[in-house]
DNA sequence: CTGTTAGCGCTTTCAT
DNA sequence: ATGAAAGCGCTAACAG
């Protein structure tokens, strides 16, 4: 690889001449300038980005650490973000880690001048970061730094809004252990009911269970003096879970359940779609992006996305 | 961030003990040692990997530019990349890039001293590289340049022989437009067939189809005079967009008819699994990482990698 | 065993 | 407008 020494030889001008025609920071005679193209272009030149990153500190790497438990979700966001990343010259540097433990060495190894700044995307067990240069995204919890969260109230609400119109007045919800939103969900799905004057009934609800088909189960077995017409579940997988289970039982999806994932849909070829909230992850990754260019501001402290209610066309099924 | 001349000052030695206690290349005093240990522990001092790298020539980054057209399949690829990376330190850096152009300018703008090799993965059209930092993984066609390829021969044989195996004799094959490996596919797949004394039935074969949902309307719509009762197709995607469209015609799966994956199944929770040729993702990276830590060995030119034949357990189901 | 010195390739004052 | 020189943080000869 050719540098800029060979370069200025070429040229039979100075490195500095060479930097600057390249940069085109400073006016350069158009003689000198035409030189240094012509050399650049002769010996196929490109500057050598690690010097310049030495020199500005700064590498224009994003290390995106992904701890999303179910994998197959990651690549929303990685297509999302390097999408976004690539556009403003930024790289993606990916790693994976299902641990805490994992996570920790993973932004460690990150943290020794490769990367300007960390991603760390949903993670569901406790972190504490202190740098400030680390954006933790849909994770469980956050301490003082910088977070993007999903407004899981706010989803819980819509969903249930969404299916009351639609005469689904006896909602169950089953939420997964250590989501570590629950709460925020439980309160959406009551503020729903009350806004709707339906009384709210803690036995279709199943908050914190180990097991969805456990939950499931249970809820099918008291079916007799349960009525249930919709069913909240946390994301895409769980639906899909579910819903087999539900039709082992000869209950029909949608006709006798309704089933709404509070986490997107996969949108993948074979699988019915099902109502859920989606969140954008362009305005996510535009979000991010933007905050990475211009840190001045913090308004990315504790930000809050909310996601869109998607319904299923039925014209097209 | 506190550079090796605050250690070396705090410690009391000089730039070089510093480097040489870190790296452990020569002996150092231990008093000296213990100096330098301590005051990098104080200033929480992590080497600069940039001022490393600049001096190494090498980053230990590669580039992996994903130009599969299928998005969700990728992530069996990164996930497996990134692991056998990650314990190499070696980083992933990653690019999407859908079109010729965009593979390009992705691999422009990782050349520049930022990446020390380069993967492209899935490409379906035609790439002219030089580079011989560049690895072609699953690519179409390539040139001189290294290369993993998939045995799609030896994938179409394994799956007429299972198929046959299993009492179905005749058997459809649905390939799509531009995958560029029809011809080996055909080949495997007239293998199989004369092994087993069958006749070749050009009617039952569909190749560089540009949709695969018109081919099997036509198979579909001859079904009177053409039985068939399986159905080879390109990957788990197809299959999934085949699987309904043959229900629709009262063809049941598999009973009827079986569909059969040539290149993996997504495994994915809520879409029945069905046979299928799976290339191992762990086997194709350790070949990959093995080559990129010993370039010597020229072993990986054009290496070709054989699926496993993957039958799903009906026992489960 | 250890300090000095010379770079790795680039950018940027500071003179000229 | 442009060249010389310093320096980003680190490593490795080369002397002591």
């Amino acid at each position: 690889m050719s540098t800029i020494n060979d370069v200025s030889r070429l040229a039979g001008v100075s490195k500095a001449t060479v930097s600057r025609v390249l940069s085109g920071t400073r006016g350069v005679k158009e003689a000198s300038r035409q030189a240094v193209l012509k050399a650049v272009e002769e010996l196929n030149y490109r500057p050598n980005v690690i010097a310049q990153s030495l020199f500005s500190q700064s590498t224009g790497c994003i290390g995106v650490i992904c701890a999303q438990d179910n994998i197959n979700q990651t690549t929303g966001y990685l297509y999302a973000l390097e999408k976004h990343l690539s556009q403003h010259q930024k790289h993606l540097l990916l790693r994976f880690a299902n641990t805490r433990n994992d996570v920790m060495s993973a932004l460690d190894e990150l943290s020794c001048g490769l990367c300007d700044d960390i991603l760390i995307i949903g993670a569901r067990f406790p972190l504490n970061i202190q740098q400030d240069n680390v954006i933790l995204v849909d994770c469980s919890v956050s301490g003082d730094v910088n977070s993007i969260q999903f407004d899981h109230e706010f989803a819980a609400e819509t969903a249930c809004h969404y299916l009351i119109s639609q005469g689904r007045r006896q909602i169950a919800l089953i939420q997964p252990d250590g989501s570590g939103f629950a709460d925020r969900v439980l309160l959406g799905y009551k503020h729903a009911l009350e806004k709707n004057f339906l009384p709210f009934n803690r036995n279709l609800v199943f908050m914190a269970c180990t097991s969805s088909s456990v939950a499931l189960q249970e809820l099918l077995n008291n079916a007799t003096t349960l009525n249930f017409n919709a069913l909240l579940v946390a994301d895409e997988q769980e639906a899909q879970r579910v819903i087999p289970q539900l039709q082992a039982f000869n209950k029909s999806v949608p006709d006798d359940i309704m089933v709404f994932s509070l986490a997107g849909s996969l949108q993948l070829p074979g699988i019915p779609t099902i109502p859920a909230i989606e969140y954008s992850m362009d305005a996510m990754a535009a979000r991010i992006v933007g905050w990475l260019n211009e840190k001045t501001q913090n308004v990315l402290d504790s930000y809050v996305l909310r996601g869109d209610l998607i319904i299923p066309d039925v014209r097209r099924r």
